[in-house]
DNA sequence: GATGAATGAGCATTCATTCAT
DNA sequence: CATGAATGAATGCTCATTCAT
């Protein structure tokens, strides 16, 4: 006689997740067009869920942000850290970048428009710079890449790309090999 | 059902002007968020004349942008088709593009937002492209340049810093000094 | 950017009802200058609710007519079926149809704008048309009735006395008179 | 040396005419849509022009109604009173107005839309009535028609059909039929 | 916790009409 | 007389967010 409930015991987290995921696809597919109501209804659950775990649309764009450079986090971790030379990891590491960037034009719109910047924050931002360091203390190491290279001209670098990527301007990994270039240790100092 | 008009008659193509500056400025200093009937307001005219001008608010966006390319161009054609080396009026090219995306950085954003990308359209992005291809010719000429550079690769660059410039994410400048770098024909064809 | 809501949750579909309601009196009083928030305030919701209900001012406008058809094949059904004789069912049929018009005249002409036609739709034509159907079936039955008169013909004088119940063209009881002496079974086929 | 100015002495009536012309082809073709500065351009004049001649949208639209009715009674004056039987001018009379409703339906409904009512005004409004009395007269005289019709009665039946044959009920000729069986003088007094 | 109905400020756009030239 | 640029009130509709159930 008792019918099982529709989500019986959709413990809280689970339904975070089941959120971010149906926005990051929405998001990836279709941009700011999205409502929250059609992530809710594609997530599985009401508009006030989705706000229970993200209390705005633009919380919620973060999250999916967020979980972008989370992927590419890890991806840098396992791929970019080990190269043979470390131009070749950061390579890597910016040729990912703009793959993410040209798969989700969409969301990468959308992250700028309610951010205002599609670059890194939070936790994962702080970790994501870490990385960008150990990233350039390589090829500061090998010499391989310009010495005076920071963080924050490889998160310039980094933005750059993604707006390139996302944008429809030309081959985005010619973009990448103009940036490799300007990294060369060779032509560091001209004017 | 309409109020008699208050300032009627002022000159056929100068309301254009009145509107296309009024807007500049709003979008300069505010961005998106600008309404149609605060640029009426503000460059003393209607409504209906913002849209006989413009018959969206997408195309009045398109003209201001457009407006701030014909100042990019009219730039460039001065200062930077007559400098010593070719390698020297590129620089500056992107100084001032630098430029003007700080000093425009919410009219940036509109641009980005409204059009979906802050690369040149129209008439006078073709002239544009042409002079960028002349910017080219010279490096190729006196050797400052990478030869293989096209207009194409350059605009990316150019998109690319519009991006960082109206972004916060370092000094620009030091992201054009990496551009000229990987521009430098010494460095052409490292890995 | 909204402020809290002041009187939530009043049952799902009560609030329909309330809507369908409120625009039903005020179509009928002032026509096509109805705005959508004045239904709002009328029906004490606010006009994101009337939208919830119905998706467009056209929508809600066909809401309030297949509602009036629905008064009409309710009457219909309890007076017209059931008369002596056939002929006599039809002609009540007919001056309640005046009457609803003539009582109704903004919201005939509202509905005449906004949907193009005043002729009965949906669910409810369908059963209006079956309903015709047997008032024309008894008539052949018992003789009262031309027998060659379709439900196409009789939903064409229907629409007409619509227009002329309206209108102010004279007493639309006499145009019922004509209709009814058109259907005589003594005159079909005279040239 | 003296270019010919485009439209030198199009003296005031002839303007007057080309914008009546131009109205009623478009109020034909698209019916409200359709806006003055439309007519105005159509007719090779400015706005200003049309509002000369015609102070209002509404009194232009009365002005091509009033052209329409016009026309009708000139049709009526030489095929429908000097037909063998009363009958059968009043037939013709009946099936010309549907069909001029039914070419124009878009002009018809922008008619209804804004004047309310398509019945026929002024002038040629009154010469109208006088046309039907005699028809109406002609009938009583030969005794094909009831002679208890009036002038309005009339025109309640030509406004339904008015109604009918813009719309897509069915076939407004038959629609006619009915209407002169209704006519008939061997029904009248029935129930 | 979850739900989803309700809210309502916000805003681009239209178009009949006017009147300086 | 003719022109057509200017006017601006009017209005349907959206959608992020809230909160009673």
């Amino acid at each position: 006689m008792s019918t099982p409930s529709r989500r019986p015991r959709a413990d809280a987290g689970r339904n975070r997740a089941r959120v971010l995921e149906a926005a990051s696809e929405l998001f990836a597919e279709r941009g700011d067009e999205v409502q929250m109501a059609e992530v809710a209804k594609s997530a599985g659950v009401g508009v006030g869920t989705v706000y229970r775990h993200f209390p705005t649309r633009q919380a919620l764009i973060e999250a999916v942000a967020e979980a972008r450079f989370a992927e590419i986090l890890a991806f840098a971790r396992a791929e970019c850290l080990s190269t043979p030379d470390a131009r070749e990891g950061l390579k890597r590491f910016l040729l990912h970048i703009g793959q993410v960037h040209e798969d989700g034009r969409a969301l990468s719109r959308s992250i700028e428009t309610a951010l205002g910047s599609t670059a890194p924050r939070g936790e994962v931002g702080a970790e994501l710079r870490e990385l960008g360091a150990e990233l350039l203390e390589r090829g500061r190491g090998d010499g391989t890449v310009r010495a005076d290279v920071t963080v924050e001209d490889l998160y310039m670098i980094v933005g750059a790309l993604a707006a390139v990527a996302r944008a429809d301007w030309g081959d985005w990994r010619r973009f990448v090999d103009f940036q490799m270039a300007g990294l060369d240790p060779e032509v560091a100092g001209r004017p």
